[in-house]
DNA sequence: ATTATCTATAGATCTATAGATAATGC
DNA sequence: ATTATCTATAGATCTATAGATAATGC
């Protein structure tokens, strides 16, 4: 019965009242997330963390064993942040053919939010312990995984021509990655497209295929 | 007449003959490289990096100033290599109606066989000192621009419907981020396709809008 | 003399912990 | 007593350089 997966509870504590524990570990976060987007996480130090945290540095390790357990905890967060996003969208866009433009609308929107921590994601997560990497590449799938649930839905409700399931499972991550590409590209983009503009032919371009069968493009080339 | 953006020649060096500064210069790359990949640059030492290379730690600093140095050498090896590769396609492809997805095609291969090196320049451009994190990002937009040359040549040839300007600009960075996704979601991806699928799929994906004109598109919605 | 290379280490970190202190409740 | 927090530091780095050595050509 145990879990092969550990997560943030099983990060070991020395401080026996949990919520004191939940309370302090937000600190952790919130401090270190600010910290390794302005200068990453190597160079980052665990004694700033703990002062931007409000705390010193050996009460931070009752919190924590390792300096890479505030990583996983910062990636992990963010991770649920993104979700959190995406579900609520995902409550709110309704089942018909405009279902899937919404959602892209609002991911990207979350994109747009959180682009400093998606880059934190892409440039970090290699510093994490095999174990906890694992744990946040499968994170990044649920993103997609919510996509696919959207994809599949509509066309089999006849909204969209009849995908299988390796194009379906490969439009949701290109949608999943062109939200990071508004991420890791603004300093470019930004200067031509305001996030809506990029939203807007985004959809487009991800629409095309979409609503198109495959005998189309072939009578098209 | 000076200089604003730094290359590799301006990095400072206290051997005189030039040849044997390429030659060792050319030896500190291919080392770093390979250690980076495995460890990231962080987690690499100056002296692991002169051993790799075959020399001692005071050598190394005899052709390089600091760590950071080597890690800029190394992100301008990887994009001149990206685009060799990209450049040799560009002569052997025709100018026809297929020449935008030979492009392709070859690009993603270029992706596919240097998946670790595009690997690295998301995870540690963040590392370097600014005016070289910008020369890097200089490099990155160079890859999109072939594929902005490919597509407007094509679009005023009558080879594919007309796009505006931004229309064209947004597929150049959506064909190479598509490319540089095989490179940092083949964890997975692998699992369902080989290259050649993703090619095929990707294809079709991004000529769907690139094929038609926006009439087309609003019409189906 | 000049050039290239090496050895040895100064100097500056930084992570993690041991042990002291303060606060709270029995 | 127990729990949480703090101070001080052991121990282990790691980058960059100073100064010695070896090799080459005048």
């Amino acid at each position: 019965m145990k879990q092969q997966t550990p997560k943030i509870k099983d990060i070991p504590t020395q401080v026996k009242n949990p919520d004191l524990v939940e309370r302090r570990r937000r600190q952790i976060v919130d401090a270190a997330v600010q910290l390794f987007i302005e200068k990453g996480f190597h160079k980052t130090t665990t004694r700033q963390i703990a002062n931007a945290a409000g705390f010193s540095i050996g009460s931070l390790y009752e919190y924590v064993a390792s300096k890479e357990d505030v990583l996983y905890m910062v990636c992990d967060a963010i991770h649920a942040e993104v979700q959190r996003g995406l579900q609520s969208a995902l409550a709110r866009a309704g089942k018909g053919r405009d279902a899937l433009s919404e959602m892209i609308r609002e991911y990207f929107l979350v994109c747009h939010r959180m682009s400093d921590h998606i880059l934190l994601i892409y440039q970090e997560t290699q510093a994490l312990p095999t174990q906890w990497r694992e744990n946040v590449l499968e994170s990044e799938l649920g993103i997609s995984g919510v996509f696919v649930k959207v994809l599949a839905q509509m066309a089999t409700s006849g909204n969209m021509p009849h995908l299988d399931e390796h194009s379906i499972e490969l439009i949701a991550h290109n949608i999943t990655v062109l939200g990071h590409m508004w991420a890791f590209r603004r300093w470019f983009l930004a200067r031509h497209y305001s996030i809506e503009d990029y939203i807007k032919l985004q959809t487009d371009f991800i629409l095309g295929i979409s609503t198109r069968s495959s005998e189309d493009i072939h009578s098209n080339l």
